[in-house]
DNA sequence: CGGTTCAAATTACATCTGTAACCGTGACTG
DNA sequence: CAGTCACGGTTACAGATGTAATTTGAACCG
């Protein structure tokens, strides 16, 4: 399991927004925006076959790429990492930090504001 | 302004904890509970101060270093990071996230409540 | 003043990451 | 059937990072 890098999570990305794609499906829709090669593209997708975070299936005479860990888990991992080692594991002192620092719009207070509703009273 | 690495971040956490501090306290306070040797830390100090994020300072017959970023700067460059990069750049997301997929301790949400409560009326 | 010591800085090296070119093989074309 | 092509995989290489040993240089001892 090792970490999935930043240029690597792009491709990741794509694959969890559609599926299982071929190489050049994740080319034009992560390489084209980072402006990188089609040849750099590639590299990152056999570096995630390697960690086991896709696997490639052939399929329609196609090689197809296919997300072995969820997005979810990948997020989940990342937030704590960030959470643990700036905010004490803790999810307010973020919110607050971010509070201080960077103006949330009134929309974004609003939505915090239901949501905590709902974990409070709810379930 | 290069970026400041995972290991070299243990650094200037000990340096913003408390203030100025010699090489030999830094190893002490960092180098030691991560497990690292003196030369290690030290490699990363001088890391640090090629990068801008330390300078070093003599003082009472000691080279002393001093953080040049502070924290919150810090803070929030990784904080948004994270935002942009897995959250549309939103907070809300992420709480929604983490409420989902972690449980929320009902301290962390009442702590979070209050805290909203102050943004939504407050200032 | 020459040797010793300790702290600061420089150099070392393997791995990971970003970026990419090259190679091999099965399919397609004339 | 030989040559070309497309696609998937392998190799390449520089810079960053984790981890550390070696060297330098100033202070101290005798």
């Amino acid at each position: 399991m090792a970490k999935i890098s930043a240029a690597e999570s792009q491709v990741m990305e794509a694959v969890w927004r559609a599926g299982p794609r071929t190489a050049d499906e994740i080319v034009a829709e992560v390489g084209q925006p980072q402006g990188w090669g089609e040849a750099t593209v590639k590299t990152l997708i056999n570096r995630l076959l390697k960690k086991k975070a896709l696997i490639s299936e052939r399929s329609d005479g196609r090689t197809r790429y296919r997300a072995l860990v969820s997005r979810a888990d990948y997020v989940q991992g990342e937030s704590q990492g960030l959470l643990d080692r700036l905010f004490e594991g803790q999810l307010s002192p973020l919110v607050a930090h971010y509070a201080k620092h960077k103006a949330l719009s009134p929309d974004d207070v609003a939505r915090l504001k239901r949501l905590i509703e709902e974990l409070d009273n709810g379930q």
